[in-house]
DNA sequence: TCCTTAATAGACACCGGTGTCAAAAACAAG
DNA sequence: CTTGTTTTTGACACCGGTGTCTATTAAGGA
C-alpha cells in the first residue's frame, strides 16, 4: 500500500510551484493569497485556479518570518478557576475556528518576580498577533505596557470596566449581584451573610460592592460578624459556613462570592441538619458545573465567559476573522451577567 | 546607519549580530545554540558569552522554517469533560514549562466527516513536533496514521492499554473499579446499580468491565434492571437515579461511571429523602471538583490525568525537555488510578 | 620536518514567504 | 502616433535560521 509512503514523500506545493504553473512571479501569487487590491481580476482568477488545483496552503512559518509576526493569539492566565479558563478558551476557539489563527495557551505565575520577564521572553519568541488577558492578571498594567512595547495587541477581561477603551471586555457583575441580593431582601431576608473573595481580586471587590449596594438600598447594615473572608476555594467556604452558621442569631441567607465557596457553605449547612433552602438560602457566583451538581441546585450568577472569549477574540483580531452576525460591534465591551434562579433560595421561615 | 542604542531598542539581536560580535560565522553560532558536538569548547564559551551579553534568543519562526518543523506540540481533543481536558493540559504545560516548546490546543469534532481532513490541514500548517491525543479520539487509528504519514509524533491517552507501544499512556481503570466495587460487596451490598457511560467510549467499557469483574468474583449477577445507560452528563445521572431508585427492590449502592452522573444519582436520592450513605452508597469516577463539592463528598476513582499530561509530554518529546526526576522512564506507560474514599459509602442498613 | 587525518570553522545556498522599487503594460490625452 | 499617467507585474534582497560541502586548523605518525 503505497499511499502512506507516497504521502510522506510528496512535498506540499509551495508558492514557487504555484507561480511556475500559473506562469507568474511568486510575488503575484503572494498578492493573491493576501488579497491585495493591486492586482487585476484576470490574473487573480488565473492564480486562484492553480492554487485550488494544487491545494496550495501558504506555509505559516515562512509568513511568520517574513511578516515578523506569527498568526497566533495567546491566552495568558493565572486563574484559580479551571473551569473559567477552559470556558473562555473554548469561546476563543469558537471564534477563530475557521480562521488562519491558532491559539497558544500560557499560564503565568502571578506571584513570582520574574513573571514579567517570562512573559516578555515568551512574547518575543512567539511573536503573536495579540494576547488575551484573563483576570486577575488582566489588571496588571505592567503586562499591558509590555504588550504595547512589543507591538502585541491585547484585550483584557475584567469584572468591571477598565479604563482602556477598545481593549477591554467586562461584565456588569456588581449590578447583577445587587439584583440577586435584592431578591433575597424582597423575600424577607434581613440577616444575610457574605463570603468574600480573595483580597486583591477585582472580581471579588465588584461582587462585594454589589452586595453592599443591595443592603444599602434596603437600609440594612453589614455587621462584621456576618462577613467571612474566603479565597474562592471550597475549604474557605466550609470555614465560613462553620462560623456563620454557628452564630447565635444565624443568617437566613448567605451570598458566597463564588459557587465553590457556596458549595462549602452548603456542605456545612446540610451536615448540621440545616435544610436548604428552607432554613438557609444560598447564592453563589459563576454558574460553574458545581452549581448544578450540588443538591439543591444552586442559584447563582452566570458570567458569560465563553461568549466573552469569542467576543474578546473578535475584538482582538477582527481583521483576521470572518465577520459573525451575533457580534455586531466588537467595540461594544460589556457582556451582561445574569442571575440564575435554581433551588437554593426561598423565603426565610418565620 | 543606526547606532547601537537605536538598534537595541528597535530590534532583537539576531544570529548575525551574535556572529559579528563574536567574530565567528553564523553557522558557528547556530552550532552553539543547537549544542552541536562539532565545535571546540573554546569557541563555544566565547559565543555563549556574547549570546548572554546580547540576550539573544533564536527566532522560532526562522528555525521552524529551516527545520521544516515547529517547536510546538498540539493537544487534540474532543472530550465531553472540560475538567479532564484542562487538567491534562495543565500537566502538559507543567512538563514543557522550561523548554522551548509551546502548546497549541485544537478541539476536533469527532462526529463530522471532514474531521480527518481538518486535522490534516491543521497539522500540515502548524507542523508541530508531536500531537497528544486524548480519549475518545485517541482510539481513532485513522488519526494516528495521519500523524505518521505527516511525520508528526504522537502519544495517545487511553483508559486501557492500546497496542501501540511507546506511544500510549493508560491507567488501570478496570482494576481499580473492580477494587472499589469489591469494597461495596465486602461491606455487604448485594444489589448494586450501575450507570453506564456512553456507547463507544473505551473508558466507559473499561469501567463496566471492572464492575463486572467484581460482581463475577463475588458470584453476583448483573440483572438488567440494575443497569442504566448514561452519557456522562448529569441529566443522564438523574434519569438513571429516578429509575433505579424507584425499583421495588431498590439497590443499596450505585456505581456511576463518572462523577457527574453520580451527582445526578445523588440529587435524586436526596430529593426523595433517601439518605446517602445510610440508605444508599454511591461511587463515582474521575475525582472531578464535583466529587468534593457535593454533599456528602463522593467516593470516587482518581484518574491521574494531570500526571498523565506531564508524562505524555515527556514520552512525546523527551529529547526536547529537561529530564525530570519523577519521570524516570518515559517509556513506562501505565499510571495507576486510585480509589478515593470519602463519605458516600457505608454498609447497607439491614 | 613533512605528510596524513581528524576536528573545527566558514561560505553559500536554501527554507517559503514578503517588501521595495523599478519595469512593463494599459489607458488617456494631446 | 506620441507622450504622460496610472495600473499591474516582476526582480531581487531580505526575514533569521539550518544543511551541505569545502577550507582551514590542529593533532598524530613516519
Amino acid at each position: 500500500m503505497p499511499t502512506r509512503a507516497n504521502r510522506s514523500k510528496t512535498k506540499q506545493p509551495t508558492i514557487n510551484d504555484v507561480a511556475a504553473l500559473a506562469g507568474v512571479s511568486k510575488k503575484t501569487v503572494s498578492r493573491v493569497i493576501n488579497e491585495s487590491p493591486l492586482i487585476s481580476e484576470k490574473t487573480r482568477e488565473k492564480v486562484k485556479k492553480v492554487i485550488d488545483k494544487l491545494g496550495f496552503v501558504p506555509n505559516p512559518q515562512a509568513r511568520a518570518l517574513a511578516f515578523r509576526r506569527n498568526f497566533l493569539i495567546v491566552l495568558l492566565h493565572d486563574n484559580p478557576n479551571a473551569q473559567t479558563v477552559l470556558n473562555f478558551q473554548n469561546g476563543v476557539l469558537d471564534a477563530i475556528k475557521d480562521s488562519d489563527l491558532a491559539l497558544l495557551v500560557r499560564p503565568v505565575n502571578r506571584g513570582s518576580d520574574d513573571m514579567l520577564e517570562n512573559v516578555r521572553v515568551f512574547l518575543e519568541k512567539q511573536r503573536p498577533i495579540g494576547a488575551l488577558l484573563l483576570p486577575p492578571i488582566s489588571e496588571n498594567d505592567d503586562l499591558t505596557e509590555l504588550c504595547q512595547s512589543l507591538g502585541v495587541r491585547y484585550v483584557r477581561i475584567g469584572s468591571a470596566t477598565l479604563d482602556d477603551p477598545g481593549r477591554c471586555i467586562s461584565s456588569n457583575d456588581r449590578e447583577v449581584v445587587e439584583k440577586a441580593c435584592r431578591e433575597l431582601i424582597d423575600l424577607g431576608h434581613r440577616r444575610i451573610g457574605f463570603v468574600r473573595g480573595p483580597q486583591g481580586f477585582r472580581s471579588a471587590k465588584e461582587r462585594e460592592l454589589g452586595f453592599q449596594d443591595a443592603l444599602a438600598a434596603a437600609g440594612l447594615t453589614m455587621p462584621d460578624e456576618l462577613i467571612a473572608q474566603g479565597n474562592y476555594r471550597i475549604d474557605s467556604g466550609t470555614e465560613a459556613g462553620e462560623r456563620l452558621l454557628s452564630l447565635k442569631d444565624r443568617p437566613t441567607a448567605i451570598f458566597a462570592s463564588n459557587d465553590e465557596m457556596a458549595a462549602g457553605v452548603m456542605q456545612v449547612a446540610l451536615g448540621n441538619g440545616i435544610s436548604v433552602p428552607e432554613q438557609l438560602s444560598i447564592i453563589g457566583f459563576d454558574d460553574s458545573p458545581t452549581a448544578t451538581h450540588i443538591w439543591p441546585r444552586l442559584s447563582t450568577v452566570r458570567w458569560p465567559i465563553r461568549e466573552m472569549g469569542a467576543h474578546a477574540a473578535h475584538m482582538l483580531v477582527s481583521d483576521f476573522l470572518p465577520p459573525v452576525p451575533d457580534i455586531k460591534d466588537p467595540e461594544y465591551a460589556m457582556l451582561p451577567s445574569k442571575f440564575i434562579e435554581r433551588q437554593s433560595v426561598a423565603a426565610p421561615k418565620k
